[in-house]
DNA sequence: CATGAATGAGCCTTCATTCAT
DNA sequence: TATGAATGAAGGCTCATTCAT
């Protein structure tokens, strides 16, 4: 029993020191998703949390480290999203409108990962770039998408002068813009990109615009058909 | 002498003092889409300004009057371009193209721009939807393109379950993107979004994007015509 | 009237400048003086001064900024002080002991300077290093030294074997030590090496050393004189 | 096999302990000598330690008390220098010579003594002056001296009016100097007080400065010394 | 209009120390 | 005896803003 409690308490310590550390980043995630790294405050994070200031500190060093951790946790939700991903039974044009769905969907349904990354980005990514984890992250998004585009230009149905970046890009632009830019839209247009009541118009176009990009025949080709059965 | 430069006409100093509150502006301008807007700093803006700190207060009262007036006049430079574009004689299709390729060269070349709205939607549009300004701001665009969506659904080429809206969502998505999100897509994919050499390919594909959008013939009829003329 | 009330403001207020920078030097010197570096507290300076803690560092720009002036301004006390000395007139014997005796003098009462160069040589020198004043200060110190040395050593009075910095060290040593070891001295022997009643005793002794040690005649000599003439 | 470390017999875990103790001296007398006692940090002693923090206050009880340790027991080895010393079968002139120049070589040999009572003197010996230990200490080189003293006034090659504390101020002030002041010496002088190749020259200046107070023949005979035999 | 000086509030960070096991 | 986790208090520093002239 004196074996049992001198084995004991490191463990169950441990536990609690990985609750702590996971509650500071759980808040902290929240806080720098809303205010930006420069509008977040340690003191604020602290008083969210279940323990003090200090021990932001004695866990993360500083607010920078604190963040850092926060932004590599935000994309390894994504990465493992992308890794689970499994659209290779499909038909390419229905792998691209599933992976534009999907990514629409992760981004609308993970507002905080992209607030973050937009925030990142005000930074000029100078945390991420230091980051050492971040490197190999996203990397299977392309990989998977890569082998869909080869196998629809392998089939004539995919263009073949747009490659798989250009495609992630087109994917993740529309998705990303409508949490991101939810607020200004709003005040301008006043229609709200994520009213849930357009989500599911929204996600048909998301797959529309990268399938329309990589299948759209020549203007001609369109002309023609169109002009047989005009719809 | 002394009186001279004290004692000047009405008009000189008006100018000095328009000069000045412009002056004042494009600094800040500048750093606000640098830095953002926690990250800005009114120390530095006054000591990159020809003149000293007291005069941000006297022209602009407060750090945030300052910001929303820099907002303001980030939204008047695209309106002006939105008002200055002529697309009225163009077949929809091209009408189309050439909205969606004209806001990819005009975000892409006013970068300022785009990082102040991300900037601002980190700020959750406090500070936009309290602008009395804003309101008919933007509306231009949309006139622009719904008649141009309306021709097009008339003639039959373009698709009519998908308006205006949507379609300007899709179009500044794309073109936002690529300087909103230039920083970490580097870091990650090691392309820079704006590199000079790509930005033709990438123009193309973002009117690519709307006009396979709206055009999508049905999946049916895309198989078809490949089948008929495989490329 | 209204051209003096332009010119005045400026004149004044850099007045009012001058006296707040001066007022937190003098306290800080006394803090720094009291506790060291470390030990020294921005808070309680700023508390003994005038203003504000916010002053500090609007004039000094920080602690190690602050340390770094009153450390300046410590040393432009005694060069100011080494300047005036005049030996040029006396034999070189009796120069070298109003030197020893004017450091000695100065050092007891200026004990702030000399807790200050204790405390720098704790921090081995490193904000001294890194000042652009000092390179030339207590220059003139040894300038004075090496004359009268040259002098005596001319006249055949003192040995040429110890150079100015040698000697400067010896006046020194003896002078420093009864200020910056004071506390512990009288821990462990029981004396205070500042009390006023020995002070001349004391002076006395600053001067015989160095005189002692450069008019030091061979021990053959000194045996030979002193059974002539015990006593 | 675990119950042999734990239940080790007592004289084991007491040398354990005695050794963990003067490992946390050790390092933490380097450090309070590196650093002063604010500057010093429990944290970087613990870390260089092979044991724990929490050792140190099981152990000294607070920051403080094992400051107290450390200087104690850098009092200690000075003493037991002194207590080595047997100058009783050495002429006056040589034994007080012999005496300095021992002095020099301690000082300059143990540096972490020297700035142990520099930093013990900023803080005003309040620490030392707490110290049951050390009242008895240093009392010794006292009584050597004083012995030495003593015969050179009886033998008439001494002067009467020094007395032993005098002496000893005068000895200790040179030597501690060396090591002391190095630090702003150097900066100002460039002349490094430590140099090796100087230390020869600067001892025999440290024997000649005690000496030559002590035997100074007064003026008048010094002078008619020189004349009989110049050089 | 212009300017250097000043400020209060609050921010990030660190320290010596103690607790639970 | 040993160890990682935890903490209150305080430390240095910065910010947007205002005042006096």
């Amino acid at each position: 029993m004196s074996r049992t409690s001198t084995t004991q308490p490191t463990a169950s310590r441990r536990r609690d020191a990985e609750r702590t550390r996971s509650d500071i980043l759980a808040i902290a995630t929240a806080e720098f998703a809303a205010n930006g790294f420069d509008g977040a405050r340690v003191d604020e994070i602290a008083a969210l949390t279940q323990t003090t200031k200090r021990m932001i500190y004695y866990y993360f060093g500083s607010k920078e480290g604190l963040y850092l951790e926060v932004i590599e946790g935000a994309y390894h939700v994504i990465r493992e999203l992308e890794q689970s991903l499994d659209v290779g039974d499909l038909e390419p044009v229905d792998a691209l409108r599933r992976l534009a769905e999907t990514t629409f969907d992760h981004h609308t349904t993970h507002r905080d990962f992209v607030r973050l990354v937009a925030t990142e980005n005000i930074q000029r990514a100078e945390h991420l770039s230091r980051s050492t984890e971040i490197s190999d992250l996203n990397r299977t998004a392309i990989a998977t998408l890569s082998r869909v585009i080869d196998r629809g230009v392998e089939l004539g149905v995919f263009r073949a002068d747009v490659d798989a970046l250009d495609v992630h890009a087109a994917i993740s632009s529309y998705a990303f813009f409508h949490v991101a830019n939810r607020y200004t839209f709003r005040v301008i247009f006043n229609r709200d990109l994520l009213d849930p009541d357009r989500s599911d118009h929204n996600r048909r176009i998301a797959g529309d615009l990268v399938v329309g990009l990589m299948t759209a025949p020549s203007a001609e080709m369109r002309a023609e058909v169109l002009r047989e059965d005009p719809n």
